[in-house]
DNA sequence: TTAAATAGGACTAAAATAGTACTCATTGAA
DNA sequence: TTCAATGAGTACTATTTTAGTCCTATTTAA
């Protein structure tokens, strides 16, 4: 189904919602109660954000976190990559260690391809157009002739 | 990761094969010897392609599996759709029906942006473009501001 | 010093995936 | 007409992955 784990999916739910109020700091307690995801859940998700510096955190009393920069620059392959890591369709994509289709291997370098695409595509979308509240049109067209394919 | 699974791999390898002779027959037991896949797994793959109409069939003595049509009229996105069903990044993409989410929910229609661009690069490449030798060089090259997002 | 936070890691349970096995149906050829 | 080769369909088991929880340490404001 080539599917985002659960985890993604809460990410981007918290993250929109720190994105309505970016200056203000959240506490995962607080982050738990509005989104309705258990606190240890969104505990682990927040940790897992700010490894990958999609956000920042603060520690103490009165700590909490905050978006690391403008929804803008956030992409949306830089959260799944902070999730489930690096973005890779197939094992021979992520590293060709103990590759072992002998035979099967000439094909994987088109992988490679297909996973470029995907990935320029997932890059090109940031936080800021997954909160945007209209749809754009024009984003939703499909190519007619793709119907017959 | 977002990867696909293990058998829809699998399945590239064996089509890919196939494309190689399109004209032959190939029974389960001979694409296993030649893919070094174990002959249930692959018997369990073909049965699935069979039932998207990626392959046609053949029953019986001297049967075996034939590609359906060109290999320039197979998408990938075809051939994960066989092995993994419909291809949706949350479980609201696939079924509106018991999301929970809530209060998260507003963000979800956004997926199907991505997702839908997704779906398009999956469609745009074929079982043609996968065994083409050589990789076209401009296919991969990356605009450079991604670098600096 | 204490309370409220995050950091990091270990652990358990649940779900999805991979792989196997078994029985039935079809067909070509001896 | 029977047999052997082959696919169809389904059910089952084992493995792997994912989700979710919990515990302990660290940091910091009051």
């Amino acid at each position: 189904m080539l599917k985002l784990s659960k985890l993604t999916d809460y990410a981007t739910v918290i993250l929109s919602y720190m994105v309505k109020d970016q200056t203000d700091l959240h506490a995962a307690q607080e982050i738990s109660k509005v989104t309705g995801i258990a606190q240890p859940t969104v505990s682990k998700i927040l940790k897992l954000l700010v490894k990958a510096r999609v956000l920042t955190s603060i520690r103490g009393a009165k700590g909490g976190y905050l978006l690391a920069r403008a929804p803008e620059r956030i992409t949306v392959a830089s959260v799944i990559n902070a999730m489930e890591g690096p973005i890779a369709l197939t094992e021979c994509s992520a590293s060709h260690k103990d590759c072992g289709h002998t035979s099967g291997c000439e094909i994987q370098g088109r992988w490679e391809l297909v996973n470029q695409k995907i990935l320029n595509t997932l890059e090109s979308v940031t936080l800021a157009d997954m909160v945007l509240p209209v749809k754009q049109p024009e984003e939703v067209l499909i190519p007619i002739s793709r119907l017959y394919k």
